[in-house]
DNA sequence: AGCCAGGCTCTCG
DNA sequence: CGAGAGCATGGC
């Protein structure tokens, strides 16, 4: 099945997506001007293709869909919305830039990165167990880590003879072990906390989707606060990724802190109130200057 | 080799 | 309160 979408312009395609380029081809992966995941419809998977047919002011996106069995309409209807989601397709940019004018170094920034808008997960669990095994490690430990977790436990969906993974449920984690989770790099302790994080939702007691309906992503943080291994930096990532939430910063981001000060001039590791000094200026988008900045030092882009 | 890396909890003073 | 230990692994 193919259709096409139309992003809320600008949207830069093949530079929001080139994140994904050193992604994992079963899992998330952008390569040669094609992006592709893997969705969850109901109890069905689906593979996502998606290739730009536009440009940065006038975007469109052709999407193919592969599954094992029928694609409904409905089901076609939720994966558009899932991918909209994924890729944040609907992200004001133009209110963002707006609103950095004032910031010399941000306008610069933005100014070379036009049309980027930040990636997400299609499930806010998938954001919250993904910053638990981000927690202190180094990155590239922890995709290390993710990815050997998705592929252990998540579902797979054979398309031409190869396999597509699913990020796991809260279901099938809820029912690992922490000997299990540890087989992967895990520590004792991160293994608590995500099948504790899952227990939570399977027995009832967390509804970690419906907490996207909260207008107030401050009553959001305070709730993901009360879990087990969630503090502050976890819940302010879980927040930015899975829920479009773009205005927290997440000062104690020890890589964030060092691309600001970087960007701002400071030869030396800032502390996370200079960052948030640094941020007032960037208002509602605060999450989302801080990712222009990330990707903006991973580009080796100056202002 | 050892220290640090997109942290958090628990314990102790 | 604040400080310190412990945890996981890979890269420098």
């Amino acid at each position: 099945m193919k259709f096409t979408i139309t992003p809320l312009p600008p949207f830069d395609f093949d530079l929001s997506a080139s994140i994904f380029r050193e992604g994992d081809k079963q899992i998330r992966k952008y390569d040669n001007g094609r992006y592709w995941q893997v969705i969850r419809v109901e109890n069905k998977l689906v593979l996502v293709t998606v290739v730009s047919i536009g440009s940065v002011d006038a975007p469109r996106l052709r999407v193919e869909l592969k599954s094992n069995g029928e694609i409904s309409a409905t089901d076609r209807q939720t994966v558009e919305e899932a991918i909209g989601s994924s890729l944040n397709l609907g992200l004001d940019l133009e209110a963002f830039y707006k609103e950095v004018k004032n910031d010399r170094v941000m306008s610069s920034i933005v100014g070379k990165l036009r049309g980027l808008k930040s990636p997400t997960t299609p499930t806010v669990f998938e954001s919250l167990v993904s910053s638990i095994i981000e927690q202190q490690i180094s990155l590239s430990v922890a995709h290390s880590m993710e990815r050997k977790v998705v592929k252990a436990f998540g579902d797979a969906l054979a398309v031409n003879g190869r396999a597509y993974y699913a990020f796991p449920t809260a279901e099938r984690l809820a029912s690992v072990t922490i000997e299990q989770l540890r087989q992967y790099g895990l520590s004792s302790r991160k293994a608590e906390y995500i099948i504790g994080a899952a227990k939570s939702i399977t027995e009832g007691a967390l509804d970690l989707e419906g907490l996207k309906e909260l207008e107030d992503t401050s009553a959001v943080i305070d709730r993901l606060l009360k879990m087990r291994g969630i503090g502050t930096w976890t819940a302010e990532m879980t927040v930015l990724r899975g829920m479009h939430r773009m205005e927290k910063l997440p000062a104690d981001d020890i890589g964030l802190r060092r691309c600001i000060a970087h960007y701002y001039g400071k030869d030396r590791r800032i502390s996370a109130d200079e960052a948030r000094q640094i941020a007032r200026k960037w208002g509602k988008w605060k999450g989302l200057a801080a990712f222009y900045l990330i990707i903006a030092e991973h580009l080796g882009i100056e202002a």
